[in-house]
This record gives C-alpha cells, sequence and structure tokens, in this order.
DNA sequence: ATGCGATCTGTAGCCGCTACAGATGCAAGG
DNA sequence: CCTTGCATCTGTAGCGGCTACAGATCGCAT
C-alpha cells in the first residue's frame, strides 16, 4: 500500500490536550466556524492538522486576553489571508484595551460601594442591618 | 359605585420609569420568581403597589453592584421574611467584594498583557505584526 | 365609537459555552 | 478474529440575564 496520509494528524482529544480547550467547545468553535472544519478518517473522526492546532492555540490565548469571538474573528482573517496592516491589529487591540480598562474602572468603583457597605455593618445576630437598609431605599 | 380598590397602584410602564428596570425585565423577573406576581386590572394588566416598587429598586441596585439573581434571591427572602441576621448579610457581601476584587485583579494582569503588545508594535502598514505572532506562537 | 399608545402572552434569539443521550469508531489484548 | 473499553460522533437542550419580536388585547382621551 502507498502511503497516502503520511502524518496522522491529531484526533480532538489530542488537541483538546495540546491547548486545553475542551472538545465540546473545539466542535462548537466548529460550527460557528471559528475553526475551520477538518479531515475524517474513513469512520468519520476529526483528523486537524498543524496549521488547525496553531490556529486553536491562536484562539485559545486571544480568549483568555478576552476578546470575544468577534473579535477574534475579525483578527483571525486577517491573519490567515495576510490581509491585514500591523497598525489595523493594534486598533483592535488598543479598542480591546479600552474596554477592559472601562470594566477595571467600574468594578472599583464598586468595590468602593461594597467595601462601604460592609464596614458600616455590625455583623450584630439582630435582624437589623445597614446594607439592607441601603438597598431597600426607594430611588 | 362603592370605591373597591381605592390607590390603583403602578402600571409596568410606571415601575420601569421609576426603576429603570426595562418593561421586558420586570416581566421576566416575573417569571423567575425574582418578583412576585401582581395584583391585575380586570382586563389584565399587571398593577403593582409600593412594596413591589421598593422590591424592584431593591433588585436594581443589587444588580448594579454586580450582585448575581441567585445572591439577591437569597438576599431578598433573607429581608422579606426578616429570617436574617446582619452577619449573614455581611457575609454575602464579603464574599462578592472578593470576587468582584478577583475580577479587578485578572482585569489588570490582562490590562498590561495587552498594554505590552501594543506598545511593541509599530503600528506599520505592512502584514506583519508583533501582536499577531504572540498570539500565533503555539504553547 | 374610535383611535392609539400601553400592555398582554408566548416564543426565539443573544453569547460562549457545557452537558447530556445514544450511536458509532478505533486500537490493543486475548 | 473478536471483544473490550475508551474516544469520538451527532443532535439537542440548558445555563445566566436579559432582549426582541409578533400578534392580540387593554384602557384612556376625544
Amino acid at each position: 500500500m502507498p502511503e497516502i496520509t503520511k502524518t496522522r494528524g491529531y484526533a480532538i482529544g489530542e488537541m483538546s490536550k495540546r491547548t486545553g480547550v475542551n472538545i465540546e467547545t473545539i466542535r462548537y468553535y466548529e460550527r460557528i466556524a471559528l475553526l475551520p472544519k477538518p479531515d475524517r478518517t474513513a469512520g468519520g473522526n476529526r483528523q486537524y492538522n498543524h496549521e488547525q492546532l496553531k490556529q486553536l492555540s491562536f484562539i485559545k490565548r486571544a480568549r483568555g486576553l478576552g476578546f470575544s469571538i468577534r473579535e477574534i474573528k475579525g483578527l483571525l482573517s486577517m491573519a490567515i489571508n495576510s490581509e491585514f496592516t500591523c497598525a489595523e491589529v493594534h486598533e483592535i487591540t488598543t479598542e480591546h484595551l479600552t474596554s477592559v480598562q472601562e470594566k477595571i474602572t467600574s468594578l472599583q468603583r464598586l468595590e468602593t460601594v461594597l467595601q462601604d457597605m460592609a464596614a458600616e455593618c455590625s455583623k450584630g445576630d439582630v435582624p437589623d442591618c445597614p446594607i439592607v437598609d441601603t438597598l431597600f431605599e426607594v430611588a
């Protein structure tokens, strides 16, 4: 028999182990066209190649940095087609950075309010609590 | 005719205006039993009372502070039954505070990474970008 | 009576997964 | 070759916390 397929590629479980992405999530990414449809074995199991492993790692990293699926699709299509300029990528990144910074600011405001509420609380055994009172004031 | 219902109460739109909670969301809160089922007019429209207005304000505030629906249900059932101690409420609050602080920390880590990536970028017109390179490194 | 905005119910969609059920694939051991 | 048993398959439904319809009815002013 001639060697038709030399490198066997990676089964989905292998992809999952190497990237840390859940198997179900990998299939989900395929469904929403974030990952390309891989080859299949004769029996129908997915067989990924190294390119696809790289792409999944990319997705994993970008998700870890909080990029949305939509943003990652943008980044990927640019990267894959090499139809992008560094400036465009920079823009997406700084936009994302700004939204992260906004989240931080609003969480910090929250932190302050929660700390103040907690500080006022006597922690007593009685059913009378400034936290509840605060929340129950009609706006 | 005798005055059967003296105080008319608030229609759902009134509740929405007073609390800033979307009408659809108010109905949603009722469905998930976060708000009690209100009275109805003869025709079937919801009629809320002042107590329910206070409760919706409470929910709105607590959501604004990032408490989950589950947490709010807890707080409300305690507050309504007056079966709570200040210490219990304090505990829920500080738990929530901790999770807010954890979110802040992880977003700040994110911020640093994004800033570093953006800083390395030349913003050039060429399709060669350290951001893409960074993301494409296999783990 | 009529017109028109407010409200009604019910259902489906959003994001980003996760969790099944029930049917197969595949590789290693006997 | 056959069995065992894990891996993988498809399809669907659920999570949280809403939001967005469609199509019908309510209620109030004129």
